[in-house]
DNA sequence: GGAATATTGAAACACGTCTATCAACCTGAG
DNA sequence: CTCAGGTTGATAGACGTGTTTCAATATTCC
């Protein structure tokens, strides 16, 4: 598992940069929107995609139009720290399609979870009958978002 | 302001499920993925585009393939919250790359932002550099994710 | 400097795509 | 039942797309 470091070009750059804000533009579109080719533009994307750097493109929703109004942050202490437990929770939280993010956190608390519901009965629903109910879970506590301000997929690059 | 309250078929949702995991498909294959015909699934996207549940295409990067691996957690406490405080470090916060996401909280602390950044080092520029240093933040705290468990940008619709 | 290598832009083509139209069908209201 | 209103799948054609090949240019290394 080595990353040979990876040089980037800034026109590798600009591509990343481009294709991170908008996913379906052709080759032509993205070649003028960065300076280059089509040609040059293709072969450059087919490098980064075997590269490793390119995940999936996928289509953004807007949480507001659907009705999902609530944003919480939960953090997760954690009854044991054995493999089994952690692998159950992880697992937990992959199934359930509330928890949008999940990381395993250093310092107090084991792991925080950001969570997108509908409103406060359905995110009570959520912590009293699935999370305190998982058996590796000891405690949480829950924070609410009063306002979005900034959510974008884009990496620094 | 007000949404009908935006009725959603089985098949709707099957379709912004399918737009939300894979935003380059055809219409053609996006039909047969969700069993339906082409032409129908075209219509059914428009009109999801022109009731705004649908948002940009974006193509998502591997952090760990571009070298970014550091994923943190900072909670900010403001000096004063006057609006013109709020809005010149929100500005802020739109204006910097390493910053993902940034929720304004209840609770204790004001705002929690994620950032990812290649290192460290690069956070401890970032943070005594640049946020410590806008006037209107009082304090902040870190914290460091051992482990990126789950990062996912589909809603559940 | 000069040779070998890598990268570029332009052109070409086969293919699949988007979008509109149309008749058939289902669904409810009266 | 009957008749609108809305929704469906099939069809068709114009268009744009991805991908390759090729010569020319830039870059690297000795």
């Amino acid at each position: 598992m080595t990353t040979a470091t990876l040089v980037l070009d800034p026109l590798d750059r600009r591509l990343l940069q481009a294709v991170q804000r908008q996913a379906d533009l052709s080759h032509a579109a993205l070649a003028e929107a960065v300076g280059t080719s089509p040609a040059s533009c293709w072969r450059r994307l087919k490098a980064l995609e075997d590269a490793g750097v390119l995940g999936p493109a996928v289509r953004l929703l807007d949480p507001a139009a659907l009705g999902l109004a609530l944003d919480a942050v939960c953090q997760v202490r954690m009854k044991a720290h054995d493999a089994q437990a952690r692998g159950s929770f992880e697992q937990f939280v992959m199934d359930r399609d509330e928890v949008l993010e999940c990381l395993s956190m250093s310092g107090e608390w084991d792991y925080q979870l950001r969570i997108v519901v509908r409103d406060m009965a359905q995110y009570e629903h959520f912590l009293m009958h699935a999370l305190l109910r998982h058996p590796a879970v000891a405690t949480s506590a829950s924070h609410f978002a009063l306002k979005r301000i900034k959510a974008t997929t884009q990496l620094p690059v």
